[in-house]
RNA sequence: GAGGCUGUAGCUCAGUUGGUUAGAGCGCCUGGUUGUGGCCCAGGAGGUCGGGGGUUCAAAUCCCCUCAGUCUCCCCA
């Protein structure tokens, strides 16, 4: 094999396949998450965006964070000329930028958006975990209404609904305004520099740069620590404090279920007021299907001379699909020709050639065998693509102008005039 | 970035204390049916045993290096 893939990415094939640990879907069942995602999108009123995959580096490095892993040690950049680009590692930034870059708040009112498409980190390669990954997800731009919260977490919610993916757990908390923060972070420094022995190394670091994100430790002595640590919601202003007993309310007059988890806070820089994840019970601790929140301060860390206030989520693909494959998903049956034709001679087959063109004008799905094999091989291959029918076209039925009409399902055969088989295969397919 | 595990046909895997031309099942191709699929039977193609080096009369098997994959930690969707 002289080329593969490179680490961390993997090709979708018409039928699934492993790529070691992980089980690729294949092409129909990608297609066929895609659609119903595009679904729900649609029954929200989310319109869809397509950003490019490349960004400036710039845009990434200040959308989320300079502090973050991400901006730190997992981005893919590309040098051309004197310009540095990444691989987007996210998409909430690239629709930050699309929004403000067309003045999509000229179409008035808040914007409902929602995205689909890859994305790239460096990390190392785990389960259901890869360079080149998928997410979906929205970004609600434009209002500060704590409905728009609730309204993108519904969304959320009503795209795994759609899949029955049910065993999940939607975790929330509010992070308060960005002027809250500092007052926070402080009492944490305070909090933590007696203890910065205890720490480990990344939490030290953190206690530097961004010490919220202690919150995230999985290390038990620093969790314990966290017991008696100042609290989150002790700093969170009124404002933010309605905002967030809003959102809670109306999660609830929607029956969304959710538990408040006051240590929950997210890896990247633009978070503001509610914070929220659904992971999925049997993937674990590591399987955060979806997150996201509310990112008032985003716009302008990204040059907006105004602020945007903008809420949204960002959901894998892949951890979709382990979840789908978790709970034993059934997965449409992907398209099959309605016809195959068997040729036999040369004849036949230029004649064939030609019928495949009739058929499929007439909106028939038509496959059939090249190199000219044996008649029973080609029997085999129509069984195989699984056509509901063979159309068998010989010397005898050319000199009979009727080709040999086979049912495969039910195995029986009968003459059909050649210039009668787009209407007659129709009538039988549509049946 | 740290640690563990694994690399033998397209796929899933055997391969006994190192010993001749490396096997099975499935899949693929051909034939059994001079023009009929699914079942069955027979035959066939397909492998520098991840790569390189070493030990040995002899290496898929032992040693070293390397590459790739994978899992855990880290972090994240």
């Amino acid at each position: 094999m002289a080329f593969q893939t490179i680490r961390g990415t993997f090709d979708v094939l018409p039928d699934a396949h492993s790529s070691g640990g992980s089980e690729i879907p294949g092409s129909a069942a990608w297609r066929h998450v895609e659609g119903v995602v595009r679904g729900v999108m649609e029954r929200f009123a989310f319109e869809e965006v397509r950003t490019p995959v490349l960004e400036p580096l710039e845009l990434v490095a200040r959308g989320v964070g300079g502090t973050t892993d991400i901006v730190q040690k997992e981005m893919f950049t590309v040098e051309r000329s004197k310009e540095t680009y990444v691989l987007r590692p996210e998409v909430t930034a690239p629709v930050m930028r699309a929004y403000l870059e067309h003045h999509l708040d000229q179409r008035g009112g808040a914007q409902r958006l929602y995205y689909l498409g890859p994305c790239f980190r460096a990390e190392r390669p785990q389960k259901g975990r890869f360079r080149q990954f998928h997410q979906f997800g929205t970004e609600l731009l434009g209002s500060d209404d704590p409905r728009a919260d609730a309204e993108v977490i519904a969304n959320m919610r009503a795209v795994y609904d759609s899949f029955g993916v049910t065993e999940t757990r939607l975790r929330l908390n509010t992070l308060g305004d960005a002027a809250d923060r500092p007052a926070y972070r402080d009492a944490l420094r305070q909090y933590f520099e007696p203890h910065a022995d205890a720490l480990s190394e990344t939490s030290r670091q953190r206690l530097e740069t961004n010490p919220l994100r202690i919150l995230d430790t999985k290390s038990p002595d620093e969790r314990a620590l966290l017991d008696d640590a100042p609290k989150l919601p002790d700093f969170v202003g009124s404002e933010a404090r309605d905002h967030y007993e809003a959102v809670k309310s109306m999660l609830d007059g929607l029956e969304v279920p959710y538990v408040e988890d006051p240590l929950l806070v997210r890896g990247l820089d633009y978070y503001t007021r509610s914070v929220f994840e659904l992971e999925h019970a049997a993937l674990g601790a590591q399987g955060v299907l979806a997150a996201g929140g509310r990112y008032d301060g985003l716009a302008e860390a990204v040059g907006s001379k105004r602020p945007v206030p903008a809420v949204g989520y960002a959901a894998g693909v892949e951890r979709l699909q382990i979840a789908l494959d978790d709970e034993g998903y059934d997965f449409p049956a992907p398209p099959r020709p309605d016809v195959f034709l068997v040729c036999l001679g040369d004849a036949a087959e230029a004649a064939g050639f030609a019928i495949a063109q009739t058929l499929r004008r007439a909106g028939l799905a038509v496959d059939f065998a090249l190199g000219g094999r044996s008649m029973k091989a080609q029997m085999k291959a129509a069984d195989r693509a699984g056509a509901a029918f063979s159309v068998i076209l010989g010397d005898d039925e050319l000199e009979a102008g009727a080709a040999q009409v086979r049912d495969l399902g039910a195995s029986e055969q009968r003459a059909v005039p050649i210039d009668r088989l787009a209407v007659e295969l129709a009538r039988e397919t549509a049946a």
